[in-house]
DNA sequence: TCCTTATCTGAACGGGCGTTCATTTCAATC
DNA sequence: GATTGAAATGAACGCCCGTTCAGATAAGGA
């Protein structure tokens, strides 16, 4: 085979995340098989072992790369000084992130009950160290006067929820562009900050 | 046996109800065997046949009592006929019902892809009347200018998203109190619409 | 005491599960 | 053309699944 370093196919292994993601989205991790997601990508039930040490890994991986990708393009993002436009880059980006993914996004929020424990920790971490990353941007903008915010965590939670929640109803080609939507939810974002 | 009316014991239906509840909503409809539930209850799988047709069904009825459950609670709740009043009446409302029944919700929210299609139509028809509920509030006070929401609908999935969010990090015994997490979410609530 | 009837058991059914592994395939290299 | 080795097959392993049902159990009414 043609490869330049390491070991399986670089081809076959997205091609199995790729189907176990869509597959765990649409019918959650413990309705699909092996052989299901074998059956997607054109291969028998085996060959995912070439790839993956188990069932559990595959889900794992899924879940740590997106929290990973979110965090790494969250620390790309530009930064502004001022908290209300870091706030609102926030909630833009947000939005926009986790509409470009609904299938990681559903699958890192539905499966965590289907994680090994360490695993599972694991990710929490991760997600935690995403919410940390809006709360700072709470705390500057309450130690500033800029926003009204009587508990940072609850608002934390709050806001993350409520940006969290277009995922639940978008659709492609729907009735508002996600520009509107975007801008319409920062502005209630704002408010409920009293910014 | 000693009863009134009707078939099946009166006493092993509700056990096999909560038993399934507990079991759905820590691991998952699909993770969960009925010979788990059956375990749960103390008695043979075969048993549980003597309630539900099939575990479709089970889960079905769950999902289907806990939203009629929802609806009922909400009607009987005091109206009042300021839209500021009856906003905060539902973010409260809507918080303490959450909170008093994690599992029923955690199942209601997870498990819409495992329902058969007619099934899911039902509680899809059930949650919509729900949101119909906020929606009308918000456009009340939108009609007579006390709110400024550009868009009811999303503003009603933004508010839905946020308040049910408290169950994803509520404890029992936590560092707030109900009434304190039902001031906060309220007062960021009624700022996003602007009243 | 006998009969009825709701309740439950325990075994069985066909089938799918995650995972393993000896074997086959086949393109790239020598 | 022979050799290599990654890639994939396909059969098998033991196990658990949802569901059915004939038979056992036991309590109430006659």
């Amino acid at each position: 085979m043609a490869r330049k370093t390491g070991s399986h196919s670089e081809i076959t292994g997205p091609r199995i995340r790729a189907a176990a993601a869509q597959l765990f989205a649409r019918h959650g991790y413990a309705a699909v098989s092996m052989r299901q997601i074998a059956a997607e990508v054109g291969v028998q039930a085996g060959a995912l072992y070439l790839y993956t040490p188990d069932k559990q890994t595959l889900l794992f991986d899924l879940m740590r790369s997106h929290l990973e990708e979110l965090l790494s393009a969250w620390a790309a993002e530009p930064v502004s000084a001022d908290p209300v436009a870091r706030l609102e880059e926030f909630c833009r980006f947000h939005i926009r992130f986790h509409l470009d993914r609904p299938d990681a996004v559903f699958i890192a929020y539905m499966e965590l009950r289907n994680l090994e424990p360490e695993n599972f920790a694991a990710i929490e971490a991760l997600r935690k160290t995403y919410e940390d990353a809006l709360e700072t941007i709470l705390k500057d903008g309450a130690t500033r006067k800029q926003f009204t915010v009587p508990d940072t965590k609850l608002a934390t939670m709050a806001v993350i929820a409520m940006l969290t929640g277009v995922n639940t109803w978008y659709r492609e080609g729907g009735r508002l562009s996600r520009e509107r939507i975007e801008r319409i939810y920062w502005n209630m974002v704002r408010r409920s900050v009293g910014a």
